[in-house]
DNA sequence: CGAACTGCATTTTTT
DNA sequence: ATGCAGTTCG
């Protein structure tokens, strides 16, 4: 990390002019100009929407660089998404006019891994430790649940990862989970179950996201000399998107940061829309006590929206209580009113949304300033079915990723298992596919004896071969996949890699495997894999590939054709466009009664957040529109509009709903209806909104009450050390026998009923 | 082993 | 409505 060719010259020696006449600080504002130049020290940079966050976020990092203040390897700069960071460190390299490789600019997992890496033995891994993802989360979870035989249906694997890693959100390990928390969650159970779940992490040498950031905060707090290391190292701190931070993340940035405590966060409490994964706005809003001396600069002055859009948005989220407070304000001129559009159903908000796209194309507007913005993934659909019928081209963002898909994430196993041959998960998936006959029997017993012995499957698995446990033919299909795994491991050192992918593949028979089959995706699958073997061109070796597949799996569907942008509010964050429509505005739909049930008022502000996110998006032209009718999961429900609607600054909306639209169901019997009649709709609503509730709201994300299937204590039905020459034992297969010889685990035994078999001494009871 | 059937939930999403 | 997972039947 450190003895990296410097490849800017002028970032060792100051500059002798004065700062303010740097050319690169011209452009920027009085606010922003001080948020660049307050270096020293703790700086909270509350920046609003469309102030030019970014911009002085990559200005800042320049400044020092060209300052002289810190060489590239002395700044940490951190991000949520890979999208962000590669901005940032594209946007520093054209003001300095190089590029910063070896840099500390990176998202918070990725920076974190890198760190890991480095001293993965330190918190019990290896370096070449498997980084896993929320699929493979949730698979591991299983297992461990249906090694307890505790129902799935009863404690959901989903929800139980959901727990565990919001205490890892938390910077709680198994151990300092409090006792409170520890006897209710999970029916009191997944404590039990993070405990096991780390320890199998550690077995199978993987660690998931949470972890990049917990071991990290173990590491620096066992080893302090490493701790002291960093901080030293890293003099300038630059965190964005502050507003999204998690315990952990917050902790781990307060460590590195005590060194040379110049620490600048930058966000925007009111763009906090993340807290139901761990984020905390309580992080940006205590800034000022964590850090002692913090300079806070605002930055107000929006360079995006028009003057009724930002007084629109100003409005709406003014309702939140507890905010630090910001006044945006426009230079711009000009500009209509946010319209607001009600519409009988959702097939005809996407006509009328259709239609004005279309226009708006007309017009010469860009497809690509056009965006549509839903509350969830699902109301996507019916826009995409309008455009399809226009013959208008979108694309939906935040769909299905490249490396989510089943034969990439099959392939990928492949490799997973070749450069770490502790994977568990790439080899449970992988095993039996193509089909070779290791069905279920024979993984159950590979199961069983990785788990008693706590050893990963592969290991488990080449035991086995060598006794009689599993069925001959199993067993030599088994020991053949074994050795092909350690002969392309071998071939690791030797061959390049990308050739050595597509000999694995070809050797175990994946792709003859879709080459041979008649499914109707079967060539798409095949090209998607041979895509897969050019991507790994662009990497060094297999390490940084697999690195990258679980870390910087970039949604980059950026393309440059002309499309219309289908999106998720949450997805839109950091996105701006020329003309957005906001769809869907209705009590039911959003704010999402999932979140008022979980979260009361705080999740009601949370998702007024979501709605002044989705308006502050909009340059030129914002429009809303809520349907009267819609159909949520197959059934007809009447809409009322969203009660955000009611919220919006009158002065500012231009109402467009056709007479007799807004009062929702009572449309028929009273026929137009204006604001103030509005309100009592309004309480109709409220009812709604309730009923909603009781729908799911029984037995929802309570895994609590239930007094059985305790995760903890079930053993593993196994051997001690006691095993000797001439014992009487118990296998579960084979039946009783006596032991002839002992070799290590491994037992001869002469059974009553089956003769001489080898087994594993873990299967067997003495009795 | 694979096709057909049944029950069930169904926000947001990065890494 | 729809899709997924688990189960059952041929």
């Amino acid at each position: 990390m450190s003895d990296l060719p410097d490849l800017n010259d002028d970032a060792n020696q100051p500059l002798a002019r004065p700062a303010n006449t740097s050319a690169y600080l011209k452009t920027l504002n009085e606010t922003q100009l001080q948020a660049v130049e307050t270096i020293d020290g703790p700086v909270l940079v509350l920046a609003g929407a469309g102030t030019g966050k970014t911009r002085v976020l990559t200005t800042r990092l320049a400044h020092i660089l060209l300052q002289g203040h810190a060489r590239h390897w002395e700044i940490l700069a951190v991000t949520f998404t890979n999208k962000a960071a590669s901005e940032m460190k594209n946007r520093v390299a054209s003001l300095l006019g190089i590029a910063g490789e070896g840099g500390w600019v990176g998202t918070f997992h990725a920076i974190g891994a890198r760190i890991l890496r480095s001293h993965a033995e330190c918190v019990g891994l290896k370096s070449n430790f498997t980084i896993l993802d929320a699929d493979d989360q949730v698979r591991l979870i299983k297992q461990l649940l249906e090694n307890h035989d505790i129902d799935e249906k009863k404690f959901p694997p989903r929800a139980l990862n959901g727990i565990i890693q919001r205490w890892k959100d938390k910077g709680l390990t198994p151990e300092t989970v409090s006792d409170a928390e520890g006897t209710t969650a999970g029916g009191g159970g997944a404590l039990g179950l993070y405990a096991e779940y780390q320890q199998r992490l550690r077995d199978i040498n993987a660690a998931d996201f949470g972890d990049l950031l917990l071991h990290c905060l173990t590491l620096f707090k066992d080893e302090p000399e490493i701790l002291k290391k960093y901080q030293a190292q890293f003099k300038y701190l630059l965190v964005d998107e502050y507003q999204d931070t998690n315990v952990a993340q917050y902790l781990w940035l307060r460590l590195l940061a005590q060194g040379h405590k110049n620490i600048c966060c930058v966000g925007d409490d009111d763009q906090s829309i993340y807290s139901w994964r761990g984020a905390e706005v309580e992080n940006i809003l205590r800034f000022e006590k964590d850090f002692e001396n913090a300079t806070v600069v605002r930055l107000e002055r929006n360079y995006r929206s028009t003057p009724h859009i930002l007084a629109a948005a100003s409005g709406l989220i003014d309702h939140n209580e507890g905010r630090l407070g910001k006044t945006l304000w426009t230079d711009i001129n000009g500009g209509d009113k946010v319209r607001v559009v009600g519409v009988w159903d959702g097939e005809e908000e996407a006509r009328v949304t259709g239609d004005e796209i279309e226009s708006l194309h007309a017009k010469r507007q860009n497809l690509n300033q056009i965006a549509v913005l839903v509350r969830a993934g699902f109301q996507t659909r019916e826009f995409e079915e309008r455009l399809i019928t226009l013959g208008v081209p979108y694309r939906v963002i935040g769909g299905p990723r490249f490396y989510e898909r089943q034969e990439i994430r099959d392939a990928i196993a492949y490799f997973r298992i070749t450069a770490q041959p502790e994977d568990d998960l790439a080899f449970e998936r992988i095993v039996n596919l193509p089909k070779r006959g290791l069905g279920p029997a024979t993984l159950q017993t590979i199961h069983r004896l990785a788990r008693a012995e706590r050893i990963p499957m592969a290991v488990a698995a080449r035991r086995l071969t060598e006794t009689d446990e599993i069925k001959p033919k199993a067993k030599a299909t088994l020991a053949g996949l074994l050795d092909d795994f350690e002969r392309w491991r071998d071939e690791m050192g030797s061959m390049h890699h990308p050739e050595l992918a597509e000999k694995i593949l070809n050797e175990c028979g994946y792709i003859a495997m879709w080459q041979t089959s008649t499914a109707l995706e079967a060539p798409g699958r095949l090209d998607n894999v041979r895509e897969l073997l050019v991507a790994l061109e662009d990497f060094e070796n297999f390490q940084n590939f697999l690195e990258h597949v679980s870390l910087v799996m970039e949604n980059d569907d950026s393309t440059v054709t002309d499309k219309v942008n289908l999106m998720t509010l949450h997805g839109a964050k950091g996105l701006e466009f020329d003309s957005v429509f906001l769809a869907g505005w209705e009590e039911g739909l959003f704010p999402h009664p999932r979140t008022l049930d979980d979260s009361g008022l705080a999740g009601l502000e949370e998702e007024r957040r979501l709605a002044y996110v989705g308006l502050t998006r909009a340059k030129k032209m914002a429009t809303i529109s809520f349907a009267a009718n819609r159909r949520i999961h197959g059934k007809w429900q009447s809409a009322v509009p969203s009660r955000f609607i009611d919220e919006l600054p009158q002065d500012h909306i231009d109402i467009r709903s056709k007479p007799g639209l807004y009062g929702g169901r009572q449309t028929f019997d009273r026929p137009s209806s204006g604001f103030g009649e509005r309100q009592a709709t309004f309480r109709g609503t409220h009812g709604q909104g309730a009923d909603h509730g009781n729908i799911q709201g029984a037995d929802h994300g309570n895994i609590q009450g239930a007094d059985h299937g305790n995760i903890q204590g079930a053993d593993h039905g196994t051997n001690e050390p006691s095993l000797q020459t001439g014992q009487r034992i118990f296998h579960q297969k084979f039946g009783y026998g006596k032991i002839l010889s002992t070799d290590g685990g491994k037992l001869e035994i002469a059974f009553e009923k089956a003769g001489n078999k080898k087994v594993m001494a873990s299967f067997v009871e003495a009795v």
